[in-house]
DNA sequence: GGTTTACTTGAACGATCGTTCAAGTAATAA
DNA sequence: TTATTACTTGAACGATCGTTCAAGTAAACC
């Protein structure tokens, strides 16, 4: 084994990241991860392969990353820190500012369906570490008891996406952190009713 | 000229709405539209450029509406009217819940310079579509007057953006339409200070 | 020591991509 | 009537795509 299985996984991550699944062409991994088309191949079978791996250990590390903010003494502190660190990096870092699953949903035709399956289990991996996070809001009284988890779960995972998509266009820092703010006030909001 | 250039437009742009400016193949194209590749060439001079007709006619349309939902007697309802039938149509139109613009903004990269810069620029005249939305709004009494315009404008585009995306994967129309009511609610609620 | 297994190499394959081009048609202008 | 212009046709081009494969290497197992 000349090449280590985790650094792989990390490079591909970042060509991915940055190019997307169809954009990052097998000539491109091959030279990110500085291996011949056979190696690759017999390791991960094909592209797709590789890319669901990718996806995974993404999912894996966000997941840790929503973990962190629940067992945050203030995990409404922490989640405003977790917005404000993903959305307004470094330029040299901007593509990360868009969420790797996200992306991956707007090219979820082209991936085949293995790696397809891996995408939107992720996406609801997600969803409950959102979850986790209103609950322990909750639980630490930062958010009021009726709020409704459920809803407020899915609408803070969609801000979530909102916001990557927005700030990726973003120059201005400030002008992303006010719609932040925003959020954490909505997320303190009213909350429709069942009946309409 | 055996094609008529509207009808033309308006087949591609269902083609580009439903597969995205890559998976759109000239092959796909030249049957859509029952036109082969030298006329497309002749008339567009390439894909792109065929493309970019596309986004213009898309944005032209979008902007009208939200023309229209500006004028009418309560912005707000009209809005909300917007929003609904945007994101809660049947299945067989479920293309049409992703706006073409944001979807063509996940493959920027790929669009070339000229339709790139069609594509922004649709955006910016959707922001200021929303923005006009909200000063009738004010105007109306419907909106706090201390509603600030161009973040609120901003807030709102970017609303319906991740509702869009929320909207494609959703099944349910039912928690669509709770995430709208959610946003109108937290249009009139609350917006964050200047100083953070 | 011999066999197996896992990995590596790099040339090459077939498919598909956007595009070109020589040739033809039909309407308009001079 | 002739020339020009705008459009149309369909075969074909070169580039690029993901993938395969014969051949080689090196550690692990018997």
């Amino acid at each position: 084994m000349k090449y280590d299985h985790d650094e792989i996984i990390e490079k591909a991550t970042t060509l991915f990241w940055q190019r997307g699944f169809q954009a990052a062409g097998m000539r491109d991994i091959q030279q990110a991860l500085d291996m011949r088309p056979g190696s690759i191949y017999a390791r991960f079978q094909s592209k797709e392969g590789l890319f669901k791996l990718v996806v995974e250990h993404y999912a894996d590390n966000s997941a840790k990353r929503l973990k962190r903010v629940t067992e945050a003494q203030s995990p409404l502190d922490a989640l405003y820190h977790f917005f404000e660190t993903a959305l307004t990096g470094p330029d040299e870092q901007r593509y990360m500012r868009q969420c790797l699953l996200v992306k991956s949903i707007a090219e979820l035709e082209f991936i085949g369906d293995i790696a397809k399956k891996a995408v939107l289990e992720s996406m609801q991996t997600l969803k409950a570490g959102f979850r986790n996070i209103i609950e322990a809001c909750i639980e630490k009284g930062e958010l009021p008891e009726h709020t409704p988890t459920s809803t407020a779960a899915e609408w803070l995972q969609n801000q979530f996406v909102g916001l990557r998509a927005f700030a990726l266009l973003q120059d201005d820092n400030q002008t992303t952190i006010k719609m932040i703010d925003k959020v954490i006030i909505d997320l303190k909001g009213q909350w429709p009713q069942q009946t309409h």
